[in-house]
DNA sequence: GCGACAG
DNA sequence: ATCTTGTCGC
């Protein structure tokens, strides 16, 4: 079997998927919206299936602790995973996901990076700008970036001398990188880990089991 | 040229 | 991501 990536990403593609990425980010400087008091958040995650894929959005109440929304949506995986391009494969799927959403909510939980990511544009600054949401990106493994010293369970991620996000690692939960994706900063991550409670969030633990609970419902 | 490489 | 159950331990 031929390696089916080199079909999507032979050196023309992969140079203008890579235009596309700094291009959203030159188009979305300056639209960092302040993030305002959180108290319902959205996780978004999606499982496959060969070529199936079910996305899985749930609403979580950050004060009550419950879930109040799922949401998922089944389509065709038209891209293979490639590092640094995740979001081809998973974006147009989450943003119909997190689009099922119908109740209110405050920022998006995306797993995969923000601008922990060579261009600064990762999965969740996709998916955040294409619902013109605030977004965080949750991955479970770091792709670029130089981690500093842990201090409190917590590490900086530092890209080309700037800090772009956070390594956690939880004393009861699995260890995560949180970046900011869309319409929020830094700051506004550190600020986000605390209302999370810094441990893994729930919200994605939800979506991870909704998303495959979806491929075993349907088949 | 050699390794690294979100899900 | 996915293939896969029970089991050891806090």
């Amino acid at each position: 079997m031929p390696d089916q990536s080199a079909q999507f990403f032979d050196e023309h593609h992969r140079r203008f998927f890579e235009w596309l990425q700094k291009a959203l980010v030159s188009q979305i400087q300056g639209k960092r919206s302040k993030l305002n008091t959180v108290s319902t958040v959205v996780g978004v995650d999606v499982a496959y299936s060969n070529d199936i894929s079910v996305a899985a959005a749930v609403s979580w109440d950050v004060d009550e602790r419950r879930v109040v929304e799922v949401s998922r949506v089944r389509s065709m995986a038209l891209f293979p995973y490639s590092a640094g391009f995740l979001f081809l494969r998973e974006a147009p799927v989450m943003v119909a996901a997190v689009r099922g959403i119908v109740e209110r909510f405050d920022v998006v939980l995306v797993d995969g990076h923000g601008i922990a990511h060579p261009r600064e544009a990762g999965l969740a600054v996709f998916v955040g700008a294409a619902l013109g949401m605030p977004s965080l990106g949750v991955a479970k493994s770091l792709l670029v970036g130089d981690l500093g010293v842990v201090d409190r369970g917590m590490q900086e991620i530092t890209l080309d001398g700037s800090l772009v996000g956070y390594g956690v690692k939880p004393k009861d939960s699995r260890r995560y990188f949180a970046s900011p994706g869309f319409g929020l900063d830094v700051e506004d991550v550190a600020y986000l880990l605390g209302v999370l409670g810094g441990r893994y969030p729930e919200a994605l633990r939800q979506a991870h089991i909704e998303a495959r609970r979806g491929l075993k419902e349907v088949g």
